[in-house]
DNA sequence: CGTTGACTTGAACAAGATCAACCATTGTGG
DNA sequence: CCACAATGGTTGATCTTGTTCAAGTCAACG
């Protein structure tokens, strides 16, 4: 064990409404605790797992900001998804007993490491766990199929535009502003996620900025016409 | 109960070693059969479901071939995947209680309908289902995970080289030719998928074939070098 | 045998990439 | 504390890839 893993519990998380608790009952939550076995903490830069690792365990970030990423073996990169407070890590990695990704910290971070043989044998003992970590598969593989939809079909302003509200929209949930933020991810991150160039993106944050939807200065953003915004990401049909 | 739904069984189906009944002995097999409800045919170009309908069961492909796909509010269609017999569909379904996605036969085919409720009351009784449900789950975010770096970072000619390998290795582990195959799809659902226009999806196969690394007549395609293809999709980084 | 849907090919065009220069912010060592 | 390097961000000019538009081909089928 790590000299930064201590013992912990969900059942005083105040992260409870978000993580892996939801839905469950006083009792159950006692319970629920068995799953974590420790936590960890992961400073700015450092990776959690890396594609090729054994997996063991699932996270769930307590605190901090992630990144995940694939890559191509000439060296590219492509971010995944971007991770915040209560949202799971590693479920990658269950199929192939390997974590196919990457998760890097975007800023200081601590998790709580969910060895995934525990969340097995408690599952098959609790139908709320079983649906639950079932329900955060499927909202995953419907994560990623919007991206694909937006990877695939959209233009670089329709992205950006997506990205920035789904982002204050994860915020909100977790008691931040509906309308003002600080991005943890460089453009090019924010690029690689959305398949633009660094340049790309900055031209559409400028953009923006010119027609008055948002305010940035760097790292920055404030959304002054959300509704903008939400026509842009969705057009409707012309008729 | 449709007409066309019939009573079956896993135990003795041929697609045991590709479709759920993966690693389980002959004792658990029997059992197995209880989360298969009934066998559903559906007609080329029917749907089997439908973004927005209410989820009940998964699905495992017996015969036949279908697409997924997502749709922007102004009508943009985007596949998100091709799934040939053994694999299984509906897992968007699981988290809002609803199917985010539509999944469409693309030749007739018939299909395992499989309650999810049943999946989940075996699976708390039997392990290995439980691994198994687990690993199809992953294994659908792993695919999709390798689709973004596709649809985020590769040039035209690498998604259709891409795209084609797929299709050939898993026809293969079907029994099909490792080198010669019909196509399901038109140039416009593979373009969709691979995030290009079917023009482009177009020129490439004629690209492919001025090169002589494949052969293409309309659907039909036979890979001649695959070797060429492989290095087109994976290209070595420049040292 | 004509109609239809799928596919191919060419030419013009545009969105975004690339290349390049420059600016802002932060952190570090003298 | 300041100089300056390093990293990240912006902006302009040019170029490329893939899109769009258009015309024509092919195969299947009633």
């Amino acid at each position: 064990m790590t000299p930064d893993a201590i013992k912990v519990a969900c059942s005083n998380c105040n992260l409870r409404e978000l993580c892996m608790p939801v839905g469950f009952d006083l009792a159950d939550l006692a319970r629920l605790d068995e799953v974590v076995a420790t936590r960890r903490k992961i400073k700015q830069g450092q990776t959690l797992f890396n594609s090729g690792e054994v997996f063991t365990s699932l996270y769930a970030i307590r605190t901090g900001f992630f990144k995940t990423s694939v890559s191509t073996e000439d060296g590219r990169e492509q971010v995944t998804g971007f991770q915040m407070a209560g949202e799971i890590m590693g479920l990658d990695g269950i199929v192939n007993d390997h974590h196919s990704c990457n998760a890097i910290a975007l800023e200081d971070a601590e998790v709580c490491v969910m060895p995934f043989s525990n969340i097995e044998d408690l599952s098959r003992e609790f139908p709320v766990l079983q649906r639950h970590v079932h329900k955060i598969m499927s909202r995953e593989i419907v994560r990623e199929n919007s991206v694909m939809l937006l990877l695939g079909n959209m233009r670089a302003e329709e992205r950006l535009a997506a990205f920035l509200l789904n982002l204050v929209q994860r915020l909100h949930a977790r008691g931040f502003s509906k309308s003002e933020f600080v991005l943890r991810m460089t453009r090019e991150e924010i690029g690689s996620y959305l398949g633009m160039k660094l340049e790309t993106v900055s031209r559409t944050f400028s953009k923006f900025s010119e027609e008055g939807v948002i305010e940035v200065k760097q790292r920055y953003v404030r959304i002054l016409d959300p509704d903008a915004l939400q026509k842009i990401f969705n057009p409707q049909p012309c008729i």
